[in-house]
DNA sequence: TGTTAGCACTCAATCCGATAGAGTGCTAAC
DNA sequence: GTTAGCACTCTATCGGATTGAGTGCTAACA
């Protein structure tokens, strides 16, 4: 069987360069026109043919043109492809937002989704950073009624925490004052993993000589750090792969919404994105991605460190003949923007 | 010009019946068949001309039957209809949910979305009861830095806010302190808007023997009080609306998606239902809803009362030709469960 | 006067065949 | 190895015929 040569390369790229730009299936005429290796149609059909059998291109049917299947994608995304220069123009918009949403963390990330979706035309994700390996920087428990207590818990990157606990009988301002002392110099500073069972019962003993309650109390208090609420997820565009008609019909589109609406796989998928360690760009081609309706889609991952072990991810998805490169900018763009922007704020 | 006589109305009752079940226009021999009228289809024909004369119905074009106007499903709703009475068995699932998510209020929401909308195969609305007109029931200052305050604030219902203020100058743990006791002191019971621009300086002048830094921390205190965020709003099931024919056109369905995506109009329209002071359920037929997208929608509302001023609402939107008893019932239900359960709670 | 049977008419939907056009694979010549 | 040429395939599209549902109107009937 024949090799990948150089020529058959030049000619695929051609086909995926053209397929990404117009959707359609592209014949051996347009390739023969389209480059500068001046061959004939023919040439190219003989060549194209091989390169079927290669397993880089198919035909929808006999007498129609070839599109790229998605190992094609993949060798064009892993070395085919050349980067895009000119990337801070779009950029500027995010610049702007970021500046304005300092603070509150969730409006940023909406934003940030937004920006994402408009500036591509693709549908865009966001989680918010895990608060996993962050410390802890503040406690405090203050009595609301007599027998609720309002534990507020605040962690480096200014995330704070709330939850009421109600205890089963009175306690007295003086006991709260004294755990609240006691919770701050013992938890201070600790991330959240080092919180653990032993720790928690050490603190029981050290404080307990009263009660139970306090016993109680303490257990709550553990129980409001550890709690680890289901990971955020912003989205935005969604509708956008309506765009794009190879997406658009019914079946598709509505598995594809359904996803974007429940967010439980995409957490999933940004889950995965963080623990692979990878900092850099990810895409996934079709069904690398493993998220329900997305065969036909391309996702392209990033991932943002803010610091104090605070990281997130974002992701673009769109048809698999999305303009990669710019995705690719954009994501990288949003990535050091975000990067920046925190580490000025904090 | 003929009236609406008994026979009309029968008539025209049977063709929106008809019209709900199948979605496609009927014609007299339908009716003539389905009704216990006994009458010929030529007689129908005649009424039915009458009624297209008189706005009811309408023909698509000549050859095919009527479908109902607007008009005939606003007189269905307000008359023609129904009601149902076996409501419980659905409302089960609920219980359950309240109980189990009791105290997290985004999650309670969430999740009575989720029911509306699988329960109904529509698409769901609910958001968050407004804080504006809710006490104050506890303030607390924190120092989290040398130049950081946290400002805690829960209102009735166990709403909480929070924020971090940065001030320009150190503020020592005793002036904290007093500030603690005089906000709590003075703003403890009062609801949002009773906390005006005179009261905040008339706090000023009481505390401010001491410098600048008071008033900044009074003002952004007042800030974080009257901080209206926007309202939150939960949807569910929007991609149900592509299981009705009617509304699953490319265009058509991009538009209304948007709008869910979008939330800003929702937050409008929750506004709107919320200020009629209406407590009971509103249908809005068409474009009556003045969303967009949602002209061959209605969009059924109720609103609940959890006390202490905390009001929301909940929303269905579906086809036109949506099941209105079921929908409406399903509606009535929430209502007197999320009430039930959030008063039993307190 | 209200009801009904009958009939001509209209219009969307469906099917069918013809046609055009794009693109291929193969062969033979260069 | 490359190319021109040709037969072939398959889709998309268009027009025409057909079908069927449903209507409006008229005339007869109770």
């Amino acid at each position: 069987m024949s090799q990948l040569d150089e020529r058959k390369v030049k000619i695929l790229q051609a086909v995926i360069r053209n397929y990404l730009e117009t959707g359609e299936p592209v014949g051996s005429r347009t390739i023969s026109k389209y480059t500068d290796l001046n061959l004939s149609s023919a040439t190219i059909r003989n060549e194209m043919a091989d390169l079927e059998e290669l397993g880089y291109i198919v035909s929808p049917h006999t007498s129609a043109g070839r599109i790229p299947t998605d190992m094609a994608y993949r060798l064009y995304v892993d070395s085919l492809m050349e980067e895009k220069v000119e990337r801070d123009r779009e950029m500027e918009a995010l610049k702007g937002l970021l500046i304005e949403t300092e603070g509150k963390m969730d409006k940023l990330l909406k934003n940030v989704a937004k920006v994402l979706a408009t500036n591509t035309n693709y549908a865009s994700i966001v989680s918010a950073p895990q608060i996993k390996g962050t410390r802890i920087k503040f406690l405090q428990l203050s009595r609301i009624s007599d027998d609720q207590l309002l534990v507020v818990v605040m962690v480096e990157g200014n995330v704070i925490k709330n939850n009421i606990i109600t205890l089963g009988q009175p306690l007295d301002e003086e006991s709260i004052l004294k755990l609240n002392i006691m919770l701050n110099t013992y938890l201070n500073g600790l991330t959240v993993e080092e919180i653990n069972l032993g720790m928690i019962a050490g603190l029981k003993a050290k404080a307990g000589g009263h009660s139970d309650i306090i016993a109680n109390v303490i257990d709550a208090v553990a129980q409001v750090i550890s709690a680890d609420e289901d990971m955020e997820i912003y989205t935005s565009g969604a509708t956008n792969i309506l765009k794009y008609p190879e997406l658009a019909d019914k079946e598709k589109a509505g598995e594809l919404l359904s996803t974007f609406e429940e967010k439980q796989s995409l957490a999933r998928l940004a889950t995965e994105t963080l623990s692979s360690g990878e900092t850099g760009i990810q895409v996934y081609i079709g069904e690398e991605s493993q998220l329900n309706g997305m065969k036909d889609c391309s996702v392209v991952t990033a991932t943002y460190d803010l610091g104090g072990g605070m990281r997130g991810s974002v992701a673009i998805v769109g048809p698999k003949r999305m303009d990669y490169e710019k995705v690719m900018d954009t994501l990288k763009g949003m990535q050091t923007e975000l990067e920046r922007a925190y580490n000025k704020k904090e």
